[in-house]
DNA sequence: TATTGTTATACTCTATAACTATA
DNA sequence: TATAGTTATAGAGTATAACAATA
């Protein structure tokens, strides 16, 4: 095989290049890296509980508890008990919720562009393609 | 665009990912994740000083320190003082620390081909080839 | 008894600032 | 005075276990 850097090297790396570009468009929109994901985990669907919402964000419960207290009560979600089990607390975007995380995601996919912009288009494609399977792969 | 996850969050996904999968294979040469980012990046050549080793590894060089102690203790690798200038300590890998790397990287390439298996490959190629180069860049 | 959400505690990791020795 | 390496301290982040409410 080719020599080059280990591939968990390479997404370290590139992972930490993401959170700093990215951090100026949140602190725009006044939310912290792990807001953005449970707003972004939100937007493809409620979460019928807070132990699922947390596997897909990929942190556990505990630590989702003080996010979403405080996205709650800026109004970008709501935490409403689900009749059929009182125990379980399904959490929804609220219009605000959906609208900030829509506008974040826009200057995200700003901060992709331009990181991806010296990649050839073609290639890009694929990679980004692959990246995204491998993602979905990982749950 | 098309619809896809952001490309910080595939990243910090698969970064875990990798590091989950690639334990058991630094468990079994003893050395922890650092450890190995440390021994891998003197493989190219010996760091002139720890702070640049530290920079090129992507720590500061406050926490590089006890790695060092750890590695040298065990004979990995080896500080000496810089005639040049002796603030400085160049830092070098012993031969039993390349052969320990080198152990170490053959497992972890095991690893990543199992994760790209399923990936076509040619685009598994250009994919590799690309995050490569974004890595790169990312220095 | 088991599970959801919550809180509290201990532990690890990280960032910052001081200290030494050389320059 | 400035810099390389080191050490110490404070803060943030994380994991674990216990608790109340519901099933």
């Amino acid at each position: 095989m080719e020599q080059r850097h280990d591939l968990g090297a390479a997404f370290a790396r590139l992972t930490r290049v993401m959170i700093e570009a990215e951090t100026p468009v949140l602190r725009a929109h006044d939310v912290e890296m792990w807001d953005y994901a449970v707003l972004s985990a939100l937007e493809e669907g409620a979460a019928p509980t807070q132990s699922e919402l947390a596997a897909a964000v990929g942190r556990d419960k505990t630590r989702l508890i003080p996010i979403l207290d405080r996205l709650e009560a800026r109004g970008l979600l709501r935490r409403t008990p689900d009749p059929a089990d009182r125990r379980n607390r399904v959490v929804a975007l609220t219009d605000e919720g959906r609208e900030l995380v829509r506008s974040c995601r826009a200057g995200i996919r700003g901060v992709e562009a331009e990181m991806l912009a010296a990649i050839d288009p073609e290639e890009r494609h694929v990679c980004v393609a692959v990246l995204d399977r491998l993602a979905d792969a990982a749950r």
